[in-house]
DNA sequence: TCCGCCGACTCGT
DNA sequence: ACGAGTCGGCGGA
């Protein structure tokens, strides 16, 4: 039996576009729910106005995502996740600088931003740490190109 | 002086 | 306990 306790969260859209030698898979409903990178293609179709904007994003053109997100996660995550949101295209800022708005750790920011559900859209490669790149959970490559997708050529 | 490595410190999960 | 970090300190180039 398959279980009734979903919420009636039915995904109303899913779709994956190649890009570096992964595929970035959307998904969600009225909101996004989220975005990954994978090896396969994890959806077979295609949707909508959301679908152009991120082939034109991946394609380098300056795109920003006005988005609504479904986020079911703890408040001090939810609260890093809405901070990124606000950096810019093309920019970037470090851990420690948001921890400070924050007025908490840059090892916290970073624990944080590991738990992003919809990368890419949810700009969390725009956090570098202050010496270097820093992490990224699909990868520093995949992480470096994104930012010189959008012009960041400090890498 | 300019790295690179190391230990200490930090804080939400 | 464990990190997608940062800072200060110390030793070698």
């Amino acid at each position: 039996m398959e279980s009734e306790k979903n919420k009636s969260n039915k995904t109303q859209f899913g779709f994956s576009i190649h890009w570096e030698g992964l595929y970035f898979n959307v998904e969600g409903d009225k909101k996004i729910r989220k975005a990954f990178f994978s090896k396969e293609p994890f959806f077979s179709y295609k949707t909508s106005a959301l679908t152009e904007k991120i082939e034109k994003y991946f394609k380098g053109e300056k795109v920003n995502f006005k988005l609504k997100f479904d986020l079911e996660l703890p408040r001090f995550t939810k609260k890093v996740l809405e901070k990124v949101l606000e950096i810019p295209y093309g920019k970037t800022r470090n851990y420690g600088e948001i921890a400070e708005e924050l007025q908490t750790s840059p090892r916290a920011i970073g624990q944080a931003l590991a738990k992003n559900p919809i990368v890419v859209l949810i700009p969390c490669h725009r956090v570098i740490s202050k010496s270097g790149i820093g992490g990224y959970s699909y990868g520093v490559r995949i992480k470096k190109a994104l930012l010189r997708l959008e012009g960041v050529d400090i890498f």
